[in-house]
DNA sequence: CCTACCGATCGGTAGG
DNA sequence: CCTACCGATCGGTAGG
């Protein structure tokens, strides 16, 4: 698959100035979130093992050795991609299911709330970050693969007590633990049609999982 | 990540007989099938650009260049093994939706049938093709893509009608378009975390997805 | 289907 | 963060 020409801008200057005397760049982080964004938008359209570190030094405006300067090893920025998703989602899920009200909502509420934060989270412009951490564990060493998958359980903890609010209220019918997994996979799914050129938002998605998943609601 | 070096039988012999004067090996196709079911395991364990055609060949007992005598390319495999899991998949959801009582049953009862027949073809015991076919799209050139969308399409086609008829008759209240993608999703998903060794059987499955799809079965 | 091999590319590093 | 480079590996091929 051949990479696109246009994200290497070979116009592309960097800032002519000396550094400042007293500190290197390490302690800007601004190329280093940059080699984050070009890495997590080139290992989503072509996955980890497919994108060379060269591809992502280039979106970067780098050379071909820069990004270890930043990062240990392709792993690491791999990591580095999925660990700031992860961060990114459990702060958008925490601003939406622990404010003062959210636990004396209606469930079926409070259900309605966290898909529409997770499909905001999955399906924003800018967020290949959750998607590469969706669908790129394969390619994790062991150690980071056991780490990541303390924050999805972190994750996904907060989603339990409102499923089995959901089934005790009879509004639910499934089992709570497969409802769990079956509905996270309607969702993480989306990452493969959801097109935001075309018709549905994010706000349709939302009102027709709720109608799909729910008795009434 | 290293790889497991069990795949790779040392003591393993090819045949010692001389190929029939006749012919030479490329009608039995017997050789061509180890290299599809190897190159499926792979490709579904490690990813398609993680597998070396090395891989590969080791893993049906085969030296490095081999593989090219029965595939033009790496492409050429990839896509092969996608079409098998096709093939695979329209034959048993043909098996089920169009045997002569099918039609006249409860569109409940259809939906079922699909949804069973489609978790036994990503579940089932080496069923590694599906899979493949679902995760690797990233890898395939435009021209096999668009051949591949058209087998998925055909397959898709069959859920519209029953969809369809259980939105009229209320049981499902999510527009049938984006039902159908959600449906879809969650149990595509199902190969990220089911295993076989654990409580849940197919059976499982399916009796949760329509408990959570439909209000009343 | 094997042997022997090629050209290209890749992750990573030393030294500045 | 760049320059220059290394060792290893990879997809693929010629010739049998």
């Amino acid at each position: 698959m051949p990479v696109p020409k246009a994200l290497v801008d070979a116009t592309h200057k960097r800032p002519r100035g000396r550094p400042r005397k007293t500190l290197d760049a390490r302690d800007d982080g601004n190329r280093r979130q940059a080699l984050l964004a070009a890495a997590a938008q080139l290992f989503r359209r072509k996955g980890f093992s497919a994108t060379t570190t060269r591809d992502i030094a280039a979106a970067a405006g780098m050379q071909s050795g820069s990004p270890f300067y930043h990062f240990k090893s392709k792993d690491a920025l791999l990591y580095a991609v999925m660990e700031e998703g992860m961060h990114t989602a459990l702060e958008r899920q925490r601003s939406v299911a622990l404010v003062p009200g959210h636990a004396g909502k209606e469930p079926a509420l409070q259900l309605q709330e966290l898909v529409y934060s997770h499909f905001e989270v999955l399906l924003g412009p800018g967020n290949d970050f959750v998607p590469v951490m969706l669908y790129e564990w394969r390619s994790l060493q062991p150690r980071q693969r056991k780490s990541m998958a303390t924050l999805v359980a972190t994750y996904e903890s907060l989603w339990m007590p409102v499923l089995s609010a959901l089934h005790a209220s009879g509004q639910l019918r499934a089992p709570v633990g497969l409802s769990r997994l079956l509905i996270l996979g309607a969702l993480n799914w989306s990452v493969q049609w959801f097109d935001e050129k075309k018709s549905a938002s994010v706000q349709d998605l939302t009102d027709a999982a709720m109608a799909l998943f729910l008795r009434d609601c």
